[in-house]
DNA sequence: GCGGATCGGTTTTATAATGCAACCAATATC
DNA sequence: GATATTGGTTGCATTATAAAACCGATCCGC
């Protein structure tokens, strides 16, 4: 690879989005983590990921601010490794993905887990809105680049 | 690698999408698509990816579905890359990203493009919600998980 | 409080994915 | 009709990933 491309210097948010958590296993770490995941070890069989690259894995997350290492919590002497507000706020981000997954990757009538409001049951789904309210789709939307058109 | 891990059997229906998307390029590359691009040579110069894994990324993702491509369109010879429905769909994970990284990953006042109502110019923004309208946070949602637990 | 199991990693080694450059056929351009 | 551009493909070098072995520190049974 002679060093995987850098887009952190991008001035579209979604590319430097995806510096930040695009690799392969970042948003999986994540979304498990919102599963209620802390431990190394949890994370390791839930993922079945290698456990250098879960290491690593968690040891960039942490450097970026997404997730936190905590001591412990009941005396014991392990690290816990718990979402930041950083991290929580890529709870759209998996609601996305959750939802575009079921709607187009399940044959009809295959199990899947499923997101509700836990307070009410009630089925969870996002959609794009412009801030006074108005649903938007793609085709309505436009991005305005930024002066200096490095790239979008 | 000794081949990278599919998740595809998976029952998360996250999962299942990075899986499909979740690889270095392509959501860069439908994020191009998305602002109009769709010729080989405009994803090129616009990503500075390397041609052959363009070309195995847009083969991949056209045959996920994601892109067709089609003909050409004025007698030309050449192919053009469009977004399917599919892909289409993608446009909450695009926005979700966008407005992630809006947030934590630009400086105050740094510039970075913006995307707008194309009819009335207002900012675009998403947000998670149960079906009938009320707005949720991460720590409401709660994950049913599928009967036969193999993983979320 | 001793032996074994578990936890949380690190190192080593093998292979797959990526990037780069060179090349090439088919169009477009002049 | 010569040249440049487009849309790739084919090596080759390098990096990222996976698997397995290993290791110290804790936890557990008794």
């Amino acid at each position: 690879m002679v060093a995987r491309k850098s887009l952190s210097g991008n001035y579209c948010p979604s590319a430097r989005s995806l510096d930040a958590i695009g690799d392969w296993w970042s948003l999986l770490i994540v979304r498990d983590a919102f599963d209620g995941l802390t431990r190394f070890g949890e994370f390791q069989r839930s993922l079945g990921i290698a456990k250098n690259i879960l290491a690593q894995r968690l040891r960039t997350l942490v450097e970026r601010g997404i997730l936190t290492s905590v001591p412990a919590p009941n005396g014991g002497a392990h690290q816990e490794y718990h979402l930041t507000d950083m991290g929580r706020d890529l709870f759209p981000v998996m609601v996305a993905l959750r939802q575009w997954g079921e709607r187009y990757l399940f044959e009809p009538g295959e199990p899947h887990s499923k997101l509700v409001d836990g307070d009410t049951g009630r089925p969870i789904r996002l959609d794009v809105r412009t801030d006074d309210g108005n649903a938007i789709t793609a085709d309505k939307a436009l991005i305005l680049k930024v002066p200096v058109p490095d790239e979008d």
